[in-house]
DNA sequence: TTGGCCTTTCAAAGCGCTTTGGGTTGCAAA
DNA sequence: TTTGCAACCCAAAGCGCTTTGAAAGGCCAA
């Protein structure tokens, strides 16, 4: 069923029928119900080929995920964002595209994009240093909106949590506690976020005159493995930690591995504060929060930051909107104060 | 740049140059050189929405997540599967369509997807027990590939691993060390993986004569905390598990913890299997596996799904095609023999 | 030279929708 | 009776591509 047939079995032209169903003032009321009526009943839907060909819009967003052929990791945060913005796509008739791509290939993927209209507006995430993909996304006019921020922050949207400000306030809070090795198991260095962790972090410890350990600081890649191979090594090593600054649940989790390996329990033996993204199925609150962390939902981050994207694309020339969002610390049973 | 431009730019007509594109072979191959040098001069890409509309067909794989209000629970294999699709999608040139529906409208997000022809074909996950979806996209005529299966398992096709099997496999394991009291942590109930996983485990205790015991089985969203609170009833109460059958890392982590807590070290006070979906974000396998577990990677099960869906596509009167995967277990730190 | 047959290219007709730029019709005002 | 103006509705022109059916050109055999 097209729309020519649907006009056809109303009498009406398909200009009408075009009109009465999207919307439009100019066909009567009654009309209107009658074709509406006729539209439910032959279960018909404007071909959405089409309708986006004749629009010139795509109603479409694009969410290109780099897969870096080394780790051949999927950021485990990645679903819980794409469910976020997804609700809201959802909501705003809006389809969302998602493409998997080798690191090296992303530049040809939004060239692509670009090129044969495929999306109205894209999503980035992760920025790394300086990333490419920003001044790339802007020479080719294509609305883009990063969850993160990175370089000097100006001149285009974004949506960003206070990372200096939530991890100083974390090593405030265990060097309030009488710890002073506190080791750092930071995401991989390289992307923006974790360097303004580590910024935090000393900034903290430098305000209290204390030098940050290299042998208590490690970045890579947010498994469970790193967080527990960091830690072991840390721990059996000389002039271990008291304290663990982590920048996952996860990596907490392989924490609590190798604590829980060597006898040493948590809240008493030694401290763990970790970054915790509200992901679903790690839900830190049941029992009581297990980890001291400083808490911000990535899904809520999805929703807004497609909130956003949505405004960029139909306001084309609405100047940059960026957001900073404020990090609660919630205490749980990780931490103690310094033993001896 | 159109596709008429970029033909008047050389003094083409414009179906030579699409022709000449899209490798045809009514061209002289001197003016295919000529075209596809213009074309990458020029930048130039087919618009994806004319194309879609030309050719009928929408080049575009849908992935349809239905999100029950309640848990709010976004499963954690969902990522790790859809980047092994994503990948065989961008390799084959399909798009994948991502759409987050509320449970409750799965139904009416297919019917609008048959109805305005924005994909191809879709991927259903975690079906249930008769699952509707199986019945509903057969009569739209979408082409479709369960992950999982259900039912009759006749007349569709699907690619689900042994569940079965496994589970007995997983629970002989443990009943060959010794263990009687065996607890089963396992996914929720409704989900035909779940039901497959419970009878493995309960046709191995039955086999050796054994009945299963009520108390110590759990059935949930696969989360940390339900893992842990679940554990941790079971060992505070009478007649405490000597050892824990859990359907995923993530129970199993839950797990630890509440072991933990108790001073119990798992593969010597506590023994622990879990089934393992190789998310890249838990690896079970650097220091040797912590967790003796059932294995099968979710990821390479994305990518075989998408083979087989693009398959189903391109050969629309392809009779059903049926995968099953056997399973490994891996023996890690985490089992041991029965205590006393 | 002519006819026939490739090879190469093109004009034009869609694909199914939206949207522009009118037409009708009916009714109040002139 | 005309005019003016809403209120409704429609024909037709795109949107940018693919694909059909046909034409033009080149070559060879008759």
């Amino acid at each position: 069923m097209n729309l020519k047939e649907l006009a056809d079995s109303l009498n009406l032209s398909p200009t009408t029928v075009s009109r009465a169903l999207n919307g439009y003032p100019e066909v009567r009321e009654e009309t209107r119900n009658r074709v509406m009526a006729a539209a439910k009943a032959a279960n018909y839907a404007p071909n959405s080929r089409a309708r986006r060909l004749a629009t010139g819009r795509a109603m479409t967003i694009g969410h290109v995920i780099p897969l870096n052929g080394r780790a051949e990791m999927v950021n485990p945060i990645f679903a819980d964002f794409l469910v976020g913005a997804g609700e809201v796509y959802a909501a705003e008739g809006y389809d969302l595209l998602l493409s998997m791509v080798p690191e090296t290939e992303t530049e040809a993927a939004f060239r692509q994009m670009a090129a044969n209209g495929s999306v109205d507006g894209v999503m980035v995430q992760a920025p790394q240093e300086d990333d490419p993909r920003i001044a790339l996304l802007t020479e080719l006019g294509l609305p883009f909106l990063v969850h993160g921020r990175t370089g000097d922050a100006k001149g285009y949207s974004w949506l960003d949590i206070a990372n200096i400000r939530a991890f100083r306030r974390a090593t405030d809070f265990l060097l309030d506690l009488g710890h002073r090795r506190i080791a750092l198991i930071n995401g991989q260095e390289g992307f923006d976020f974790a360097r303004r962790r580590r910024r935090g972090f000393e900034d903290a410890l430098e305000a209290r005159g204390i030098a940050p350990l290299p042998h208590l600081m490690a970045s890579d890649a947010m498994t469970e493995s790193y967080g527990y191979l960091s830690a072991a090594t840390m721990l059996d090593g000389p002039a271990p930690p008291t304290a663990f600054l982590a920048s996952s649940v996860i990596i907490a989790i392989g924490i609590r591995r190798a604590a829980g390996e060597r006898g040493l329990r948590m809240g008493r033996d030694i401290s763990v504060i970790c970054h915790d993204d509200e992901l679903s199925y790690l839900n830190n609150d049941i029992g009581g929060p297990a980890f001291t962390a400083t808490r911000s939902s990535i899904r809520a981050a999805g929703r807004r930051c497609a909130e956003i994207l949505i405004e960029l694309i139909r306001n084309p020339n609405c100047p940059p909107i960026q957001e900073l969002w404020d990090v609660d610390l919630t205490v749980g049973h990780s931490t103690g104060p310094c033993p001896g």
